[in-house]
DNA sequence: TCTAACACTTAACAAATGTTAATAAATTAA
DNA sequence: TTAATTTATTAACATTTGTTAAGTGTTAGA
């Protein structure tokens, strides 16, 4: 699925429209363990991710970094509060695999927006979106356990979780990697 | 701190400001128990609590009630994904005192915001800021033991953490009260 | 006021999860 | 490729948390 694929799904474009926001973006290739956001920096890009899959985590009071989010191609991605409130980001964001990005940075993002207004219905749409997700995320770690989160993620992104280190996929979960490990035994 | 004084630190407003705001919400007193909202309905409403504690908690699988947020006077409170997205919601909103609302329609904040733009900026620092809000709820549900999130929610809300009821901070924390007890009883 | 319903506490035990440490497997670098 | 390093698995044990059940307030109506 391209990028003008994705928007379009949201918010139906026009040929021209399709054309302008495709200039808008440019490409970005990383290598597999890059960051391609620092902790400290401002994020000021949003990016879709054409291939590959990234992690979002950040550094706990004892430097262990804690994986908060894991986002595979075909989505948008960006440290979302430091792009809003313009604020340096906590978050690192790091390639898993090789991957492929198409950025665009905050004030061509604005003047996109500005030529096509339908752009605004599609950043409400991702905002909402990311809103929802963070709601079940919580609902999930507040009142299931180990087993059954790891039992709804694999459900949900049983085709990812396969190439995402087991480390990671136990502190997005809340565990040790021992008792994932553990888990996993159990379970197949 | 009244609703202009809220708004007004947030973005700073003329006296005309001022009034259109203030006769743009409607007073509405709940007693101890009622429910704001309750799910499956539509949330078309945002309010000011001038007085008295909320509580948002959604019915789990087996129909158990699962506290998500509190939220004592001097906040803005909703079902916001309902509001936002005009769906219904899987949220009750429940007075955990007698409470004293000012409540503004979607409509009327619409109108609103068309006439005090600087409302738009207010809108987008509320989102933001409840955005920051679950993504600390996170980290914390994600990394942190029931005691360290007990003593973390002390330190943030000792004012109220008091006046509710100890089942609904044990379903907050994620833990069950007998657990909360046995903590309570350790700290002290 | 008395009683019934509900909320909180406590304790014993069970289950889930963390910790430590050793080993095996996989990956990376020379 | 081999050696070094990182990652994953396993097991024994410790700690945290859940479950059940009983007892003790507390509150709200009859």
């Amino acid at each position: 699925m391209t990028i003008i694929e994705a928007i379009n799904q949201i918010v139906s474009l026009t040929n021209d429209e399709k054309i302008l926001i495709e200039n808008s973006f440019s490409v970005k290739r990383l290598s597999k363990g890059d960051l391609w956001i620092k902790e400290g920096q401002y994020c000021n890009h949003v990016a879709y991710i054409n291939k590959g899959i990234f992690r979002i985590f950040y550094k706990d009071e004892y430097g262990s970094e804690i994986s908060c989010f894991f986002m595979p191609k075909h989505n948008f991605i960006s440290s979302y509060t430091s792009f809003l409130t313009q604020t340096p980001t906590k978050e690192n964001i790091e390639a898993i695999d090789d991957v492929e990005l198409l950025i665009i940075n905050r004030d061509d993002l604005e003047k996109l927006s500005k030529k096509v207004r339908k752009i605004e219905t599609w950043r409400r749409v991702i905002a909402e979106n990311l809103f929802i997700l963070m709601e079940r995320r919580i609902a999930m770690l507040q009142s299931k356990t180990a087993q059954e989160r790891y039992e709804d993620m694999m459900k949900e992104n049983g085709d990812i979780i396969l190439k995402i280190p087991l480390q990671y996929i136990a502190s997005f979960l809340g565990i040790t990697p021992q008792h994932l490990s553990r888990l996993r035994k159990n379970i197949d």
